[in-house]
DNA sequence: ATGACACCATCGTGGTGA
């Protein structure tokens, strides 16, 4: 079973990219952000066409988030149960037993800042609904744009990135408390190459020169950490035309431990 | 120190992202 998790910065503008992508590569569950589309205008009719399911959960200009899957996906969830959130940031579903969260987390713009403040409110509230989540269905996914990059190694030029957005004490401390959770980050359960990112700013050629953040993430619960076969970040999209910002991350689960 | 790029809403230019 393949998984995938991709900000796509617009999926009105990027919905051929998906497509071709999902062509491409056939994954079985995708978790979308950034989708910028109110739930009248999802293309949901195109991605049946080609063969997905979607569950959808939008506003108009920014944010929002979808789960796409080849079969279908029950007891959907919108946003952190018990957060009160005018952001359509969170999407969850589950498929074949597995329990999947797709979550497009706050950007928090600067410390000090009400978006900064409401970033870390978000993320205690996401940690204790995914805590009860983790209770409910063992077999647990969280993926998607955390906004947060975990560690040094995850940042080109860590020394000028101290202390600034995606990389603060605090956003690596609630990105540890969601581990503490008993959930892994898929990609450092394997050997990766250096200067792995999930973003690059569309600024300063910084893709051409690998100047990027690994900001998005896939984790995977305790359960289901034994069928974790392979985890890594698919640069291609990044090179096209009109690119997104972020690039997709792909988990491959083994099937036999699956419902 | 600032802006650089992209997208959205809107039609001149500001908000937001990361």
């Amino acid at each position: 079973m393949k998984l995938a998790t991709w900000n796509v910065n617009s999926l009105a503008v990027r919905l051929p990219q998906l497509m071709d992508w999902l062509a491409q590569h056939q994954p079985d569950v995708v978790a979308l952000q950034e989708t910028k589309l109110t739930d009248e205008k999802f293309p949901h009719q195109a991605l049946r066409d080609a063969g997905y399911h979607a569950c959808w959960f939008g506003q108009r200009t920014y944010n929002g988030v979808a789960l796409l899957s080849r079969e279908p996906v029950d007891d959907v969830v919108k946003n952190i149960f018990g957060f009160a959130d005018e952001q359509a940031r969170v999407i969850a579903g589950s498929v074949r037993g597995l329990r999947v969260i797709g979550a497009y987390f706050p950007n928090g713009q600067a410390p000090g800042t009400d978006k900064f403040e409401y970033k870390l409110q978000w993320m205690r509230a996401l940690r204790d609904w995914v805590r009860e989540e983790l209770a409910r269905h063992p077999k647990l996914v969280l993926m998607g744009d955390f906004n947060i990059a975990p560690e040094d190694r995850d940042v080109y030029d860590p020394v000028a990135w101290t202390g600034q957005i995606h990389c603060t004490d605090e956003e690596r401390h609630h990105f540890r408390e969601l581990l503490a959770l008993g959930l892994h980050d898929a990609f450092r359960l394997f050997e990766q190459p250096p200067k792995s990112w999930s973003w690059w700013d569309y600024r300063n050629l910084a893709f051409r020169k690998n100047q990027g953040l690994r900001i998005d993430h896939i984790l995977v619960s305790d359960a289901l950490r034994p069928a974790v076969e392979a985890c890594g970040i698919d640069k291609a999209p990044r090179k096209n035309e009109r690119p997104s910002d972020h690039a997709p991350v792909v988990l491959t689960l083994a099937d036999a431990a699956l419902g």
